[in-house]
DNA sequence: GACATTCACTACCGTAGGGTTATATAACCA
DNA sequence: TGGTTATATAACCCTACGGTAGTGAATGTC
């Protein structure tokens, strides 16, 4: 897997509300399929499809012990997000008191910006 | 909209190559929706509708110049996005190293774990 | 006025997400 | 062996995503 496909994967598996609830839950602990259904008003299966999600994208791993099947996390995938996140927000940011002040300007229609050079 | 569908808009658009890389090439300055579209091998209407998607997130904001709509970033919701992470993988990578202690005990079978009073 | 450019908007299509119920599998227990 | 528990899987539905092509509005230019 490249590595903008492992992006596009965390990015996906944290833009659902119940998944990011599933990995707060598995901060306190590992926890099986069953215990984690049980505070949502989901039915199982829909929770190993997010948990399936959340396995693709490396952010839980599962473990084996007799019928269950235990999850935990695994924080490394996060790093690479909060990495792209921070790489870009640095460089917008600074370009971003260059960008203000040039925002009344581009308000102004383009025959003025031809005329003020912009 | 609520403070949980803000996170899944703004993960959600990050969830995608074109799109990060669209915000890549806005870091370098506004952009028209043509100048965004040409580097990459799709048409323009596809283009805008990852805009609409950006835009949903309020990560893009729309200027207004004659027929041009130059795009720009809007870094904000990127804040709410690493604080969530943030947040969280402190909790997670403390809770790490007793997690780690109790995986040979978890790889053992629930007879041996009752044994151990686990 | 006539034309070109920029861009949005509308259908339309195929695929995948997010949920359901029902069923199969696997492991433990009696 | 039979029964229960934990989980996965299949089949199905509805919706939204991600792309296409086509159309039309707004604006600037000749």
């Amino acid at each position: 897997m490249t590595a903008a496909e492992r992006l596009d994967a965390t990015f996906f598996a944290l833009a659902d509300p119940t998944r990011r609830a599933i990995l707060a839950r598995l901060a306190t602990g590992e926890a099986s399929v069953t215990e984690l259904a049980s505070p949502f008003e989901m039915s199982q299966p829909a929770i190993s499809k997010h948990l399936k999600i959340l396995e693709r994208a490396g952010l839980v791993s599962v473990g084996h012990d007799a019928q269950r099947r235990p999850r935990r996390l695994e924080p490394g995938p996060l790093q690479a997000a909060t990495e792209w996140i921070g790489r870009h927000r640095e460089i917008w940011e600074s370009n971003f008191q260059r960008l203000d002040g040039l925002l009344e300007d581009l308000q102004a229609p383009r025959s003025v910006r031809k005329k003020k050079n912009l």
